[in-house]
DNA sequence: TCTCACACCTTTGAAGTGG
DNA sequence: CCACTTCAAAGGTGTGAGA
């Protein structure tokens, strides 16, 4: 009780201090606090204990929270809460569970009042449902569909080395992250997001002309989800133009002079490899996000290792050549970079002349064309003017569709031809992908519809079918099999890249988890953002992302408790660096053999599988393994020693937020995760279903698209906010997830099987 | 490997101008 | 009023020196 106590008075300091600054955030961005401070002091009130506590009145906590506090009591590196990036700036961050290994040693059990029983803090955070019920919209059936713009550039990017500049103040990211959305519901209103989460768990140097592993990753930093601006939007709204994230900034300081990182500041460690994500989020509202279904894409060419500063001169020039920005720097033009190739022709004119003098008659061709051989490639008029198309057209700085107009005068801008292609290589791919795409910025629709064309001639539009999708997924994986890390020139690696290249969709698909035989794989470091949001869809603000939750070793149990969240820990030693061997790796996806370590991860979690910190997947959130986990779990890098991590667990359940239910009417859990269940044939029954990757497949995409509140009717686990009312359904509810939890070691499947 | 100042560039929005 | 132009400030770039 004491330790109790300490904690929260420390948590009230911290937090005090905190939220004012979260306040001045909010204010110097023009955020209306109140506009989600309100909501989530539901959450945050709706616990006579946590309305206890200033976190009741400020809900906007910066980026630590409690567990700073504590992580800082205890003198631990500070883990961070989630945060969400605000529209229009501003930021929310989410104060993420303690974890039960962390309750369970700081706190009493059940004494809290917070309910953090041995069902860890998922259980809590559960009962801790907003006051406010959400009111199931009639919906029409969606299909969302993703097609990478500047696609050709990504990918040309891909294969010059995949470096992203970050730097202290923030880098916008280039190529520019835009996508183009398909299949919504016109009327619908979605909130659209985008996050950058770890691909694997190393570190790189950059060596020989190489990107090699040079270690094991440094502690995640804390990530965020950047809401675009827009949101929420109409899907009409959202079809009709290009969503640009080009707001979003990368960082490698996780603070500014005010302590704080810009709200639209992505933090990420330099000389490590990340995987932008795409989120799509049926929602009228950010605050119902932590109620809604994540649908997330994945496009494997927009992986990218951040870097301080430029290790790969083809990186460099081809950011030159493509972004307004460094136009100064462009070979052809009036720009720095022209003048110091000019001065250089000179000087080797000039010594091209000295040689002709010494030599007497030399050719006369020589002395023009050979400084041209050397620095000239782009800098040769000729060239510049005869150039394609540049795919300067995909990284208009700024608004997507709304600028679209500003495409064409980039395009036809005096070095839209310069394709100064340092190498060969790019020479070859940088103008090519172009010419075959060459479309204009009023034709972006059709560009879509272009590029889903030749997808879809190869694979039948799985990136976009959530059905199809898994045979995508695969694929994608295999060609990222072999990452560009060891071979800059990725063009090898990745021969079909262009039209292979799919966006994951990890939608409640059971269809990938059926495909999929997961089984146990470690768990990433990053791609739990997911997770984080699953939480929130589980109506649980007190759930830590993973990946902000760095603790030491001391904590092991703890960590292990908390899943995903250690960085250090959470790959299970798989390599990164070889995806061949990971495919083969125990760790790695059966089911999806070449896919890609960072990409299994994430199609298990954003399809709303599941998986435990451990590596395996679990039929509901890990969050309540992750209680179960830590009780049984002593080591934090014990992943491979958790008995689920050896287990074949069988999926249960594809929605984010769908909860293993052995008690039918169990509300408050289920409160949090509306959607689950959708489709339910399976789940209606037990609850669970089975886990066989096949069975999984009738979950599918229905559960997954009606989302939050549609399907809360449909199955008897998931039920409406409405139903979750009273106190004693909750105790009932969280009795039966202990249940639940505690048989998963001598009966994992219990909870699928064991209907009542 | 990182940070910083720098020059160069684009973007943005306010102010001015003319119809 | 509206559309257009001009202009200055803000901000996005890579570079290179220095730590």
């Amino acid at each position: 009780m004491f330790s109790f106590l300490f904690f929260f008075v420390c948590c009230l300091l911290l937090l005090s201090a905190d939220f004012s600054d979260a306040r001045n955030t909010l204010s110097k961005s023009n955020q209306s606090p109140p506009f989600v401070s309100s909501s989530w002091m539901n959450f945050l009130m709706r616990d006579p204990v946590i309305q206890g506590s200033s976190m009741a009145y400020h809900p906007f906590i910066p980026h630590r929270g409690p567990e700073f506090a504590m992580s800082a009591m205890l003198g631990h590196q500070p883990p961070f809460f989630p945060a969400l990036a605000l529209p229009h700036g501003g930021s929310l961050s989410l104060p993420g569970a303690l974890g039960k290994p962390i309750m369970d040693q700081l706190m009493g059990a059940t004494e809290t009042g917070l309910h953090f029983s041995s069902l860890g803090h998922q259980a809590a955070a559960a009962h801790l449902r907003p006051l406010k019920t959400l009111e199931p919209e009639e919906e029409v059936e969606d299909d969302p569909k993703v097609h990478l713009e500047a696609k050709e550039l990504w990918e040309l990017f891909h294969k010059r080395g995949t470096e992203m500049v970050i730097t202290k103040s923030g880098r916008r990211m280039f190529p520019p992250f835009k996508v183009r959305c398909t299949g919504l519901d016109k009327k619908a209103k979605y909130i659209l997001l985008m996050d950058i989460v770890a691909a694997d768990d190393c570190r790189y140097k950059f060596h020989n002309s190489r990107w090699m592993v040079a270690g094991k990753a440094d502690p995640e930093m804390p990530k965020r989800m950047y809401i675009h601006p827009d949101s929420p939007a109409t899907g009409e709204q959202w079809m009709s133009k290009v969503v640009n994230f080009h707001k979003l900034k990368l960082t490698n300081n996780i603070s500014d002079k005010h302590g704080f990182v810009s709200s639209t500041n992505t933090i990420l460690n330099s000389m490590h490899k990340y995987q932008p994500r795409f989120h799509i989020v049926r929602a009228n509202d950010i605050l119902k996000l932590p109620y809604s279904t994540f649908r997330t894409y994945v496009f494997p060419e927009t992986d990218f290792i951040a870097v301080t500063a430029y290790q790969n001169d083809k990186i460099t020039q081809l950011k030159i050549d493509h972004n307004p920005f460094a136009k100064g720097f462009r070979d052809t033009g009036n720009g720095r970079r022209e003048k110091r190739k000019q001065l250089a022709l000179q000087s080797i004119r000039s010594y091209e002349e000295q040689q002709k003098k010494e030599n007497g008659a030399s050719d006369d061709s020589s002395g023009e064309q050979a400084p041209f051989k050397c620095f000239g490639q782009a800098s040769s008029p000729a060239v510049s003017t005869v150039g394609p198309p540049h795919l300067k057209d995909f990284c208009d700085s700024d608004e997507d569709s709304d600028d679209e107009s500003k495409d064409g005068q980039l395009k036809d801008g005096p070095d839209s031809s310069k394709i100064s292609t340092t190498t060969e290589d790019g020479k070859d791919h940088e103008a090519s992908p172009v010419k075959g795409h060459a479309f204009s910025n009023s034709d972006s629709t059709s560009r879509s519809r272009d590029s889903s064309a030749r997808t879809e001639k190869s694979q039948a539009d799985s990136r976009q079918s959530p059905i199809t999708l898994i045979s995508s997924t695969t694929r994608s994986g295999d060609e990222l099999k072999s990452p560009s890390l060891e071979q800059p020139k990725a063009d090898d690696c990745r021969p079909i890249s262009k039209d292979s290249f799919i966006p994951l969709s990890v939608q409640t698909e059971s269809a990938h988890i059926g495909h999929g035989h997961l089984h146990n794989f470690g768990f990433p470091t990053g791609l739990t953002g997911q997770q984080f949001f699953n939480h929130l869809g589980g109506a649980h603000p007190f759930l830590l992302h993973p990946s902000q939750f760095n603790m030491g070793g001391a904590f092991s149990n703890m960590a292990a408790g908390m899943g995903p969240l250690l960085a250090a820990v959470s790959t299970g030693g798989v390599s990164t660096m070889d995806t061949t061997s990971m495919a083969s790796s125990p760790q790695s996806l059966t089911g999806a053999p070449g896919l890609p370590f960072h990409l299994q991860q994430h199609v298990l979690a954003s399809q709303g599988l599941a998986m435990s910190p451990f590596g395996s997947l679990f039929p509901y959130p890990y969050t309540y393994m992750a209680a179960a986990a830590a009780a049984s779990s002593a080591a934090s890098s014990s992943v491979h020693r958790h008995p689920f991590l050896n287990a074949v667990r069988p999926r249960l359940r594809y929605s984010p937020y769908s909860l293993p239910m052995t008690v039918p009417d169990s509300t408050l859990l289920t409160t949090a995760l509306p959607t689950m269940v959708g489709s339910g044939v399976d789940l209606k029954g037990d609850g669970i279903v089975p886990a066989s990757p096949v069975s999984g497949v009738t979950l599918d995409s229905t559960s997954e698209v009606t989302s939050h509140s549609s399907t809360i009717s449909s199955g008897s686990l998931s039920l409406s906010p409405k139903t979750c009312t009273t106190e004693k359904d909750a105790a009932n509810e969280l009795q039966s997830i202990q249940r639940l939890v505690s048989g998963l070691d001598s009966n994992q499947d219990r909870p699928r099987s064991g209907s009542p």
